[in-house]
DNA sequence: CAGGATCCAGTACGATACTG
DNA sequence: CAGTATCGTACTGGATCCTG
């Protein structure tokens, strides 16, 4: 009679189970990670960031930045005027995960070298 | 005639101009931290790992564990027994990224009440 | 038991065009 | 200028089957 039960079907299930690796995705994500650093340093405008980043197309910056805003990292500052202008900052918070990513990065940076170096002896060991 | 050249229109022109992001988003990779942060504490082999970790497949899994080890931050340890006995651990340089991961992870998980307080806000403004 | 090979659905992402 | 809407595609990742 197949009930079709279905308990865990999604792709995601993990993803919905802890909230919190969903944070961690958005802040350690492709343009999170380039959006959190170039704000670490001072605001930014929207093209102005779009042109700091680079490579990254409209629709992806502004979603990270609707993102990030909605977690509570980056403040928006919209102002009235014509044309339109819009400050991207980092709140506290925001300041922190900054920090923290940008830490990870330059370790990852720094240790570059022995990656390369362990992958040149595994790609050498197989094939 | 249509030689298709497909020179590389792909998305991730920006994966291969930085490679360190690349190590980065594999070790911040949904299962790569989980992996990460199990394999802290102690050495697992592949079907425990996957049974500890939960929800992942063993595709992703192996994917997971191959490109970390290719990467120098787990090793590999395969005894030639029948039935097959693979166990995983740690290098140290493993260890050290395990650490950064964790450390924001755990940052994240304190904060996620902030975090979830700011989304009400932010929802609550807009729709 | 450890994992490679294959197939396929969902989605993440980019390019383009359009709006206030 | 600062986005939104739409569309097409490439890739991610899961299920399943198969091998040593």
């Amino acid at each position: 009679m197949e009930v079709s039960v279905e308990v865990s079907p999604g792709p995601d299930v993990n993803r919905a189970e802890c909230p919190s690796r969903l944070v961690l995705e958005h802040v350690t994500s492709r343009w999170g990670v380039l959006v959190l650093a170039a704000l670490r340093e001072r605001s930014y405008r929207f093209s102005e960031l779009r042109r700091h980043v680079g490579g990254v197309s409209e629709k992806m910056l502004a979603q990270t930045l609707q993102t990030l805003e909605r977690d509570g990292f980056v403040h928006r500052a919209a102002q009235p005027v014509i044309p339109p202008r819009v400050d991207y900052s980092l709140t506290p918070m925001g300041r922190e995960v900054a920090e923290q990513v940008w830490a990870l990065s330059r370790w990852v940076e720094d240790k570059l070298g022995d990656v390369v170096t362990a992958r040149e002896a595994y790609d050498a060991a197989r094939g």
